[in-house]
DNA sequence: GTAATGTCTCTAGTGACTAGAGGTTCAAGA
DNA sequence: TCTTGAACCTCTAGTCACTAGAGACATTAC
């Protein structure tokens, strides 16, 4: 049995994190001591790995509550799961691709501009003043 | 001169977006009528559209902030939205860097599960609980 | 004149934490 | 056994960029 700030070290979530994660329902109710401090074992380090690991691939904390809970049942079908990572894995995509088309855009803009000038003849604060000077919609 | 909604339906920033940016001190304070309405002119179109614009391409209220104060000194040197500029396209491309990863790192776990099976078997779940099931760090 | 729509301010909620205040408990050394 | 300092406790409030809603007032069209 260890300390949150033990579990924290192991698993590099902040203290407060955990106790978040806790108030969230993600984490069990921890054990205490008879002073009221919490106290852990191995089924709750391997807990929040499964949650940091989750989070560190962009899994919403909501997202990660139905995961969490099939690992709970492992009788029951998985097909929920796949979804849940699926659906994860196309918001990534679409986010990548959003943030493509930005990259262009910033890129074009900023190479406009040496920043020598002043800020009157200024090709970025032109190109956000004025749509028409975009390459595309954005 | 047109009111808050005429302008948000012109802009395609929502009523309430408005009255926030006013008080987070990007929109000057409009004109009132005497039943206290908001109204604008021109120059309050200009300036909404040129938040609208550079919040689209991800620039931070803050960062819009010292835009506009370059844009309301058109003698001053440019050299700080040029910076600004370079900057948002810098973390724009980390995070794509990023979600790239990511993105690799859920489509091969996404891979491992057709969603047919049972929970106890599911490689998502399973990768998810163990970090070792990874490729790479992400 | 009336009714419908628009606008006003103010408060609180979103997601996923994070910081800090003020108080209590634990563990190690004397 | 006592003391001290680090770690822990709960609770509140702040972050960012909005968004929703309540209850009241203004404007506009008919």
């Amino acid at each position: 049995m260890f300390s949150i700030g033990e579990l924290s070290k192991r698993t590099k979530v902040k203290v407060s994190t955990i106790r978040y994660y806790e108030e969230m329902g993600l984490l069990a109710e921890a054990e205490r001591t008879s002073g009221n401090q919490r106290r852990y074992d191995k089924a709750g380090l391997e807990r929040l790995s499964f949650i940091r690991h989750a989070r560190d691939l962009g899994f919403s904390i909501e997202a990660i509550s139905s995961l969490i809970e099939l690992q709970d049942h492992p009788d029951r079908s998985c097909e929920a799961a796949t979804n849940i990572a699926t659906s994860q894995l196309e918001e990534v995509r679409a986010k990548i691709k959003r943030l493509k088309t930005l990259e262009k855009e910033l890129s074009r803009i900023s190479k406009g501009c040496d920043g020598e000038g002043v800020s009157e003849d200024c090709y970025v604060l032109a190109s956000l003043a004025d749509h028409n000077l975009c390459d595309r919609e954005h």
